[in-house]
DNA sequence: CGACTTTGACCAGCGC
DNA sequence: GCGCTGGTCAAAGTCG
């Protein structure tokens, strides 16, 4: 394994990725909170990264990868609304189409695909399921095939094993991703993953790896790639959601990964998030979740509420709230 | 020996 | 139709 060393770990962000630039299969939307890096660290098209208001919410990203967070409450997370008066923007991935200019305070979202498509379980189940399904008969397809090449193939696979045949564009599971700023690319998150593949990623000198959930029946996957733009970024998407709990008892460790420090409220704007980042260099230590790797952080990067002078509510999910009402507090004393 | 990683090959989807 | 690229498979290798 590699060295767990996240001690400079202190950034998070999340966005829903619209799969990853591969041509075309962007048919989900994307939402997009965003980074303070400000640029794409990826090449591949998929979002642009803006500042977004978040409405601060308990939600972590342990909350996400246990599945506790549905993806209605990502959306609701990010405010998202079709009716809002936010700006929009869309973004295919086939297409990039970019409608909405945005500066800052802006919400994406990704892909022809309808924001509702996110929008919780109900009707991501349908599309999660169909995914599941179409994983699933992709891989016995995929078999078939292999079964064809090898077994001198009957009719069966392939052409034969497609009557299935897609009625539509394949809906792929929603997939959420997370920027992170870590020496490390394979980051504890709690779970075990299994590297099934890597890539190399076009105009990156990073390769891109994939991973699959040990854990029997679980589908979810995640993608980790470094940004090469910024290489200390490492781009972690995971796609769909874990049906079963962290082997890793996160919540009992304080380690819940939080989403939310480095999101912008509207109305503490860009300073308040730089800020935010430079006092909590180590964050995302605990955001990591990293109750297994007990190499890694230093014990000082546990204090993290310490050092930032937060008051400890409890868990840090309610982290964010502190943060806002100690920026009242600020402009209050101004 | 099991779990995991590496890596080359294969396939699907898309743009041209 | 062809080429490119992302995603996946699976055999081989590695590690504990």
């Amino acid at each position: 394994m590699a060295d767990h060393r996240t001690r400079d770990l202190y950034n998070l962000n999340i966005y829903q990725d619209d799969h990853s630039g591969i041509s075309g299969a962007s048919n989900f939307p994307i939402l997009t909170a965003t980074s303070p890096f400000n640029q794409i660290p990826s090449s591949e098209p998929l979002v642009e990264y803006q500042q977004h208001a978040f409405d601060p919410m308990n939600m972590s990203f342990t909350d996400y990868l246990q599945g506790s967070m549905d993806y209605g409450a990502l959306e609701r997370a990010f405010d998202l609304s079709r009716s809002s008066s936010e700006v929009f923007s869309s973004i295919d991935g086939s297409g990039c189409q970019n409608t909405g200019g945005g500066g800052g305070g802006v919400v994406e979202t990704v892909g022809s695909g309808d924001i509702s498509a996110v929008t919780p379980n109900s009707s991501i189940s349908s599309s999660s399921t169909e995914a599941i399904g179409e994983e699933d008969s992709g891989k016995s397809s995929k078999k078939n095939r292999q079964e064809k090449g090898c077994e001198d193939g009957n009719e069966i696979s392939k052409k034969g094993n497609k009557p299935k045949k897609k009625p539509e564009k394949r809906p792929r599971e929603p997939r959420v991703a997370f920027m992170t700023e870590s020496e490390v690319d394979h980051l504890e998150d709690g779970y075990r993953w299994r590297k099934y593949g890597q890539k190399a990623v076009k105009n990156s000198p990073y390769p891109r790896s994939y991973y699959r959930c040990t854990s029997q029946k679980c589908i979810v996957k995640k993608r980790v790639e470094r940004s090469f733009q910024n290489p200390s970024i490492v781009i972690t998407t995971y796609e769909g959601q874990h049906n079963h709990h962290s082997p890793a008892t996160l919540r009992g460790n304080a380690s819940r990964m939080l989403v939310t420090p480095v999101l912008t409220s509207p109305t503490m704007g860009p300073s308040f998030h730089q800020e935010l980042l430079m006092q909590a260099p180590h964050t995302s230590n605990l955001l990591l979740g990293d109750t297994t790797s007990t190499t890694t952080m230093p014990p000082q990067n546990l204090t993290t509420l310490q050092q930032l002078q937060i008051p400890d509510y409890g868990l840090l999910q309610d982290m964010v709230p502190p943060f806002m009402h100690r920026q009242q507090q600020q402009q209050q004393q101004q």
